[in-house]
DNA sequence: CGTAAACTTGACTGTTTTAGTCGGATTTAC
DNA sequence: GTAAATCCGACTAAAACAGTCAAGTTTACG
């Protein structure tokens, strides 16, 4: 599993973008002033715009006065699309996540494991927007407690 | 958020234990073993063992035919535990989790974020127990498809 | 036109983490 | 007393990570 500071930063300059946005601005989003806000370095941040650009999650705009745009709504930008597009991508399997997870023991015990971890991440961060990080709404949450045993979970549906 | 290889040896050398157990293994089993049946190097099964053993998790038995055991019954052994003694503490936000976080410009906006994913992470982790695994019981998972938006996901409440 | 502002690109670097090895020491059953 | 096993700490190669640097290209504006 890899959330890195490479996947926060990009978040958080997203977030920033949409905050901006919402606030009124209209322009296009310098990189050095979203450093500035949110306390990254200039160099890195164009890194990650880069990959936030080829995967289509911003707009550029070159030259003087240029900058970065949101190329959709907050509301219809999810967390796990900003996180996808700037690390590598979510593996929590040995296996690569292939059907087969082979040891010479046959499928390893703990495969559907990580396969379901890897889903509740994803439909975590999925389900999350970038206007709902800035709007600061409520976030979903597993409906389960210290000591809940999974027996438990299973009845109450 | 931190799981690693080791973390996921951990967890696959736990189950193997707990499957041997249920297959009426009394006896105390060898690392070799497990490094055998699960592919994993013994010198480095080894690092990870001290780790759950000054966790509690198992008991050594040293000497000529010694090997580990289960320190508990594996339904009373969660995921979150054991890959909590292998791994770093598992920390998603930039700020070390404190209440601070603080840019210059005031809390950061992704803080929560970042908190209650980690907060989802834990919740699958410790709802799981190593009996759960080796019996192939269904795990738990995030009510959300791929398309659902949160605003939806509150409304069901 | 010229120039400065901003993005674009790719190579480079230092540090940390990770996965794994190695050599030996200790304990215990037989 | 010896072989089998855990224990322990140092060590290492490789990868990932965070960040820098240098040199472009594009564009607004005067």
């Amino acid at each position: 599993m890899k959330i890195s500071t490479r996947g926060r930063y990009a978040v958080m300059a997203m977030a920033d973008m949409a905050q901006q946005k919402a606030q009124g601005h209209e322009k296009p989003i310098k990189l050095s002033d979203i450093g500035a806000r949110q306390e990254i370095s200039l160099n890195y941040l164009e890194q990650i715009f880069g990959d936030l650009r080829r995967a289509g999650l911003v707009n550029s705009q070159r030259g003087a006065h240029g900058g970065y745009h949101l190329a959709a709504a907050p509301d219809d930008i999810r967390i796990g699309d900003v996180i996808r597009a700037v690390d590598e991508p979510v593996d929590v399997t040995r296996c690569g996540a292939s059907a087969g997870c082979l040891t010479k023991q046959g499928r390893c015990l703990t495969h559907d494991l990580w396969a379901e971890l890897g889903q509740t991440i994803h439909g975590f961060l999925n389900a999350i927007s970038l206007a709902d990080v800035v709007d600061g709404r409520p976030l979903p949450s597993l409906p389960v407690g210290e000591t809940v045993r999974l027996a438990d979970m299973m009845e109450a549906n």
